[in-house]
DNA sequence: CCCAATATTGAACGATCGTTCAAATTAAGG
DNA sequence: CCTTAATTTGAACGATCGTTCAATATTGGG
């Protein structure tokens, strides 16, 4: 309201300055243990002093560099699920450009396996981002993030899916689709996982068998589902 | 160690009593509460408090009938597992009387539908109780509930499926399973259930068409799956 | 009906939760 | 190099967590 001096205020331009490499490293850390304790323990079992501890950092520099719990777990899902979406896009244009119809199990292989072979490839975090996905998915809580982050890519599918069904209506292809997805995520949730998956982990072959697997199951069940 | 009197001391024998018609009509509140808040919030999202307010009693209630949270959640998931196996394995008895060899589409709807049938029935504890069996399924620290409860249903069901593929090794059948059971359960976890279960809840020939709609599926997943 | 066992109540315990703050430290830009 | 914004630090906040306790009320059995 009152000024303090006559002589011109200069515009007060608040220089930006560039982001320490050390800040960075922090950063990230905190994100890749978020992501390990919340797919092991969900969001309320982790507590933010338990992915400090595991970042190698304060409580506070959580708050700092992520605002709060929330927007860091959602920073954690749409970190993966970004790049994801994008393997999955670029998979499905390679199949458009080869085949003017695509098969729906070329359609089914690019949806599904860009995260098997991340899985596969043997990346922890990897392996516990499916877990964060499936929270996601069961949670209304997370609708939101849902919707942001993984519907835009299933519709796309859908909707592909959709060219190769004429006579079967969205509703029914949704829910087989929700079907194959699930049955995916299932490969990390299921506790099993540990005999079949971790001992497939860096063991190629064995990641591709199930693949396969998963692949086969679903086109088949799509196909007897849609085809009636 | 000493004795302050030299009298035969009686066998002090501590004699039971029949539960009050109340005491469990508490009992019960808290377990159709705790079931109904676990499913929405998770183990370690539902606080005993709201619990307690929502059975209507006080919290110390809880720990008297259920001793901890952890047992009453134990209990929670307990008491409907028992039920479901019961009409799973009575399907299935039923299927071994009929036939000599039940078909694929029989043993898999012996094992599906008994869930959907309660869940379609329109009880909200039933649907409720889908996304609790998630949650143990996916997470290791309950396992034991996962093998007390669920694991020996299962173990039939699949050594009746493995007598009609008597090509396909154990894990793999396995694992059809899985995708099948995760697929059931997709039904109640997956967010979109608001608009599509509980507008079928209560309807049933909706209802009965999602439950075709997924045996379908899952059976002819498997087939191509354990076929090949 | 009376007594003892059972059940409910209301309050409190210590522990841990997510968040906030001022002071100290680090590093970028002129 | 020096200034200053960016970052890290350690401590503290109020709120809520699961559990426990003594006191009170209720109920079944003789």
């Amino acid at each position: 309201m009152s000024q303090e001096s006559p002589v011109a205020v200069p515009p007060a331009k608040p220089r930006r300055r560039a982001v320490s490499k050390r800040s960075l490293a922090t950063s990230l850390s905190i994100l890749d243990a978020a992501e390990r304790l919340f797919a092991e323990r969900g969001y309320d079992g982790a507590s933010v002093r338990d992915i400090a501890r595991a970042a190698g950092t304060q409580i506070a520099s959580i708050s700092f560099h992520h605002v709060s719990k929330e927007t860091l777990f959602e920073r954690v899902v749409e970190r993966r699920a970004t790049e994801l979406s994008q393997l999955r896009l670029d998979a499905l244009s390679a199949l458009k450009t080869h085949d003017a119809e695509p098969t729906l199990e070329a359609l089914l292989s690019a949806f599904l396996r860009p995260y098997l072979e991340k899985a596969g490839a043997g990346d922890p975090q990897w392996l516990a981002y499916a877990r964060l996905v499936a929270m996601v998915s069961a949670d209304s809580r997370w609708h939101r993030i849902s919707e942001r982050c993984f519907d835009p890519t299933a519709g796309v599918f859908i909707a592909e899916i959709a060219g190769l069904f004429p006579h079967a209506d969205r509703p029914t292809i949704a829910l087989s689709f929700i079907f194959s997805v699930s049955a995916m995520l299932s490969l990390s949730t299921s506790t099993w996982r540990i005999e079949a998956l971790s001992a497939a982990a860096g063991d190629q072959p064995a990641m591709d068998r199930l693949a396969d697997h998963l692949v086969r199951f679903c086109e088949s069940g799509m196909r007897a589902a849609l085809d009636g």
